[in-house]
DNA sequence: AATGTATTGGGATTTTGTCCCGATATATGA
DNA sequence: TCATATATCGGGACAAAATCCCAATACATT
């Protein structure tokens, strides 16, 4: 008999992924919460012996980062399987960071679902295939942008953010000619020609804080 | 007695919707498909009326705006709710082209879902408030952009493109003078000032082809 | 024939971008 | 402590791109 729990603010994840969980006999979904504040208290206090904990990202109060890092600290060999809208990078290395045990796309969630849950029962961490690339992708983009210097990421956020050139030195209180300057050194680290491909870049690697 | 049909391939959503509907006692869910081509046979030699179909729009084979489109053409009455994790302008634009009855994003479908029912019902379109803007926002550009001529939008696809001003006037047979006017024009025409701008604007209209 | 608009580019000037180089400052390791 | 590495800042010299104003041509419409 493998336990689980289901954490999502969305009725329909909700409902749907009991359902599918359910076609397994052996499968027993004890409980499911729309919130992660819910789904700690009760595993605070739980009973039973719990396998598996699907949980969503973007939820109201303490979202699905919190409710993951709390739950581990508890019990750090809590199998936690993520599932998310977002195939944003950025989310799927930081649950991985926490420890989570894998990160389910909730696109093609029906596919992986049963790998996923393998997976984490052996304890490796499984991550959607489409998510892969995605990830393999941005790895590269990072290497290139942990090349920068502080100054030059300092400028790079402001060009991407839409400052001009002119502006930025201002703001810096830096000549325009450094600024022209450091953006070409920029470009040339990251492998780019146009003002396009930076921005293209700055989206994807979320260069704005 | 209000009928459905759902079509979806993700199995979580058709779980999931069925047994959101079937909380409330006169909704039946008559059948569900996870393709297009199923559900257009089925609706074709249905006994039943059918009320809402409910459909996803990136499905394998012929998607969710083929589906819509025949079943429209055989029934134009027909109730048809679109629900897509894309919330992309162009994609809730062309469903309503079609005739659909509402376009719900699947990020707050449940919140949307039963007042989208009761819309079409009475003839009436939804669509969910956060898409609303997304719409609103292009439509503003979609103006700006159809004071364009043909020239200049040629332009600016090369340019958003990734091409820069020479490349450009190579491939066009002009003068670099004359595709540097036309991208000053165009920046005007589109309140626009900085190329970051013209970027975003060029993602989320969509100017690529 | 006249008016409107689209298209094409020159002139003049300003802003950006590129590549190379030199001056400081601040580590860091031998 | 001295040498070497790296970061930061900008000038020089050009090249490319952008801005704004204006003029010639073409074509369609009234």
């Amino acid at each position: 008999m493998i336990n689980f729990l289901i954490v999502d603010d969305h009725d329909i994840i909700q409902n749907g992924l009991a359902s599918l969980l359910k076609t397994r006999p052996h499968y027993h979904v004890i409980n499911t919460f729309s919130s992660g504040e819910e789904a700690y208290r009760f595993y605070s206090t739980k009973k039973e012996n719990i396998d598996i904990i699907f949980m969503d990202i973007t939820m109201a109060g303490f979202g699905g980062f919190e409710t993951t890092k709390r739950i581990l600290k508890r019990n750090p060999k809590q199998k936690i399987l993520i599932m998310s809208m977002h195939d944003n990078p950025l989310f799927i290395e930081r649950a991985i960071d926490l420890g989570v045990s894998g990160y389910l796309s909730k696109n093609d969630i029906t596919q992986d679902l049963f790998t996923a849950i393998e997976y984490a029962l052996n304890n490796k961490i499984f991550i959607s295939p489409s998510l892969k690339k995605i990830i393999e992708n941005k790895k590269l983009n990072d290497k290139k942008i942990q090349s920068l210097t502080t100054r030059e990421i300092q400028i790079l956020k402001m060009i991407t953010k839409g400052k001009k050139l002119t502006e930025t030195a201002e703001i810096l209180n830096l000549s325009k000619k450094t600024i022209a300057n450091n953006i070409s050194i920029i470009k040339s680290k990251l492998d780019i020609e146009t003002d396009y491909e930076l921005f293209a870049l700055s989206k994807t690697n979320e260069i704005t804080e």
